[in-house]
DNA sequence: GCCGGGTTGAAACAGATTCTCAACTCCGGT
DNA sequence: ACCGGAGTTGAGAATCTGTTTCAACCCGGC
């Protein structure tokens, strides 16, 4: 019922990117190949400002107008997927092998479990389909609070995963 | 499977947040009730910016700031739902009598019809349990095309609900 | 190597929301 | 009704994510 969603690895998304840059007769350019090495190669969900320090951590100075606009082509490619997870700001996640997946956000540590679901899957376009809508995409996120979390009751320890931010808003 | 969800009346919010304010013996101010009554008296899911035009439609002059401060007052005091659309920012609804629902939302006309699924809201359960997670809330949206959209086909026109702001974001 | 269109980056801008802080209002006690 | 003080208000500044501008620059075909 629900699987762990392996991902594509990073060369291979690449050798993709590489290829729709060609195919649509872009110029391919060493902040294009680093940005998207960078996003590939996390297994997070990285926020533009996240990418950012990264790249920088790297000694790779990228204006961030870059950043956004790279992750428009990586988004428009199909290569990466962009989630709203109502922090005020958005995640990029390199596009994974897998169907369609939904996501558990921690709301102690932030941290995001993936799962699958047919059954879910079915229902939505069942749902849409009743209201006369044509289904074209959904969101679904689960907030609660993970095993290790509740361990450690209520003591709120700023441990977040891929964003130091306090994502407050 | 699916029904129409109806809502407490006006006034009775308004009881609701008068004694809120009270028994939290915060003082109970114009803009305060002038803001309640606006959004509670709405069928629309407004954001902040709506609110104040409607407010200054009634020529009542209230800061956007405390229009915000009062927002997060009537969401603490559990009388409002605040909503993420991934617009860009937040739409706030009078909190129903029925229990949880969901959204779908009309990616040509910004419609939002509301619906309410048993056997969703309880996988949902089964599925953070599953995974560890103390189930806190929850999102779900689907994104589509109305009937009434789907008939003019992709003329895009500007027809908003609740807001006139092109949702670019 | 040259050329030209697409790309880059710094900085300005945009839109939603929050913060600042002096002036003001509510309300309980008198 | 009047006082006092805690809490609220509002104008504007600040913040935060993301986009736009535009002159300088790079990629890739010739």
């Amino acid at each position: 019922m629900t699987s762990p969603p392996p991902k594509l690895d990073a060369t291979e998304l690449i050798e993709r990117f590489r290829r729709y840059v060609r195919d649509h007769s872009l110029p391919l350019t060493h902040q294009r190949e680093a940005i998207a090495s960078a996003l590939f190669s996390s297994t997070e969900h990285l926020s533009g400002e996240d990418l950012e320090a990264v790249l920088r951590a790297r000694n790779l100075h990228v204006g961030k107008a870059t950043v956004y606009r790279t992750l428009d082509l990586l988004v428009k490619a199909g290569l990466v997927i962009e989630h709203d997870f109502g922090e005020g700001f958005r995640r990029y996640e390199p596009c994974s092998a897998t169907s369609h997946h939904e996501h558990l956000v921690c709301l102690e540590c932030g941290k995001v479990v993936e799962f699958a679901n047919e059954r879910i899957e079915r229902m939505k376009a069942l749902i849409a389909d009743e209201h006369g809508f044509r289904h074209h995409h959904h969101r679904l996120e689960i907030y609660g609070v993970c095993r290790e979390c509740q361990g450690r009751a209520g003591a709120p320890t700023g441990n977040q995963t891929a964003t130091t931010r306090e994502s407050s808003r």
